[in-house]
RNA sequence: CGGGGCGUGGCGCAGUCCGGCUAGCGCGCUUGCUUUGGGAGCAAGAGGUCGGAGGUUCGAAUCCUCUCGCCCCGACCA
């Protein structure tokens, strides 16, 4: 069955990775051009991700909402460059019920417009501010190219839309988000990633400042991975969102708005995956242990079967993500393989004779083979297995950082720029001129990423044109 | 939108150039028996308007015309 193998990720990057997700069971293909249907694991995972953004954000003050999924066309149209920026990418619904619409409405691909409308119409005081809304849904844009999670025309998110009396205030509320973001990157995902400001050409259309994180792929492209913006009065002015200050005055509000897709979900598969499939780090995983039983005879069976079933329910008490794999339809080889591809973190072997000996295999996903394998006795085991996902989930963040540090490059001129990011991210002096990042961009198909906020402190030389530049930037080959 | 390729059981394909009998193969699926510590074996089954429409012909998966859809490579984005 040697097309049931993945091919490797350094045979072929892309299609491992298509294959994977469809393997992995995440995501199948949906009958729309660029769409994708999430399937139950994949959803599972997504679940867990949002579970815990969903907290922090109640936790800092913020509440859910749902706004409607269509929106005027006329609302594009009040702000100059959000409707630049979206309007090769809408989806119009022109008729309805039969007839064709007065005017047409759009498939919204965020929602800015129609909460900004919104908000014009509840903000009338500085009483009312902040106002902290975040809606969950999808959206849908219309791609050039697709691939499951990374780029679908239809994607899951959360996007919070705030508005507040000060720039100061919205400015601090755009890094609060960046912050939780990177928390959640951190401590759940075990994504290691860059905080900073995009530069002008990759911001967010309508948005003053875009900060983004930036991860990168096993692949050494990068990954925008969340991105929070601060718009200043942009949409405040395009939708008269106005209050009256504490001296009686009218004043425009100052908004921001935040966002990570599903697409955080490729970002996972792409750092994390190995070619035996997916790699799901422990705090996330829909199932963060399987118990494989493997036996021959009936006798064997039902002793394997009910020292199985007694540490199934063991752990499962303890709050471990347990699942009982008792197929008998394939063998426990297929298994062993069908979980790996699956990046269950630690697999629980029982045979006879571990019902023998009163202990069980342990084999954790982030070291495949024999070396990851060892046997522990089943007294204890809820404590041996927690601590074995704690020291998982710690691994595969350790192992990012060292490989992006490992791949983070600081040419000495352009020419060795150029070269670096073929296959890496090269932190260089940039002048922040257009000009020079575009020539990057022609010269090399490496984009900036982000402004990191932690800087060297002192000036150097623009990597393009050697101007004294203040700060660093990351140049790479992205998504 | 420009260039390249493909539509044949659930999936992957052969057959198409050069028309010919009941359209094959692998995987998967179903049932049974034997298996199970790293992707099991045997046997018997189920499953197809050959993307669609029209045409040529005694006869079309195959030839002609039109059409629909998808995938891959180049200008956008979370």
């Amino acid at each position: 069955m040697s097309e049931d193998k993945l091919p490797t990720r350094a045979e072929d990057f892309s299609e491992w990775y298509n294959q994977l997700v469809v393997k992995a069971d995440l995501a199948d293909y949906a009958p729309v051009r660029g769409c994708m249907v999430v399937k139950p694991y994949g959803w599972a995972l997504w679940e867990n991700i949002t579970a815990w953004l969903d907290k922090e954000f109640k936790a800092t003050g913020h509440v859910n909402a749902a706004f409607p999924t269509l929106i005027p066309m006329s609302f594009f149209e009040k702000e100059k460059e959000h409707v630049e920026g979206f309007a090769p990418e809408l989806a119009v619904v022109t008729h309805g019920g039969g007839n064709e619409l007065e005017e047409p409405l759009v498939v919204r691909p965020t929602s800015e417009t129609i909460i900004g409308h919104m908000y014009a119409k509840w903000i009338k005081s500085w009483r009312d501010l902040p106002i902290l809304i975040v809606q969950w849904g999808s959206v849908l844009r219309w791609e050039m190219r697709t691939k499951l999670f990374l780029r679908t025309s239809e994607f899951y998110w959360h996007e919070g839309h705030t508005a507040h009396a000060t720039s100061e205030e919205a400015k601090e509320e755009m890094y609060r988000i960046l912050d939780i973001y990177e928390d959640f990157c951190l401590s759940q995902a075990a994504l290691p990633i860059i905080k900073g400001t995009k530069s002008e050409t990759e911001r967010f259309a309508g948005a003053q400042i875009t900060t983004s994180i930036e991860a990168m792929m096993w692949d050494k492209r990068a990954l925008q991975s969340g991105t929070s913006h601060y718009f200043g009065q942009n949409f405040a002015k395009a939708f008269e969102i106005q209050y009256l200050d504490n001296a009686n005055t009218l004043q425009f509000c100052e908004t921001t708005s935040w966002a990570i897709s599903s697409r955080i979900i490729g970002a996972m598969i792409m750092v994390h995956g190995d070619d035996q499939g997916l790699v799901l780090p422990p705090r996330l995983a829909p199932t963060q242990a399987v118990i494989v039983p493997i036996f021959k005879s009936p006798e064997e069976k039902n002793k394997v079967m009910d020292v199985a079933e007694r540490i199934f329910k063991e752990l499962k008490a303890a709050g471990i993500r347990i699942k009982m794999d008792d197929r008998d339809n394939v063998s426990s080889g297929f298994k062993f393989n069908d979980w790996e591809m699956r990046g269950v973190p630690v697999r629980i072997e029982i045979g006879p004779k571990d019902v023998e000996k009163q202990s069980v295999a342990l084999a954790r996903r982030d070291r495949p083979g024999r070396e990851g394998k060892t046997f522990v006795p089943q007294t204890g085991l809820d404590s041996a297995l927690n601590l074995l996902l704690s020291e998982i989930q710690d691994s595969l963040l350790k192992r990012a950082t060292e490989y992006r540090d490992a791949n983070i490059h600081d040419p000495k001129d352009y020419e060795e720029l150029k070269k670096v990011v073929q296959d890496g991210w090269a932190f260089s002096y940039w002048c922040e001129s257009t000009e020079c990042e575009t020539k990057a961009k022609e010269d090399a198909k490496a984009t900036t990423r982000n402004i990191p906020f932690e800087q060297p402190g002192h000036d150097g030389n623009c990597i393009v044109c050697g101007k004294t530049s203040k700060r660093k930037v990351y140049f790479a080959r992205a998504y």
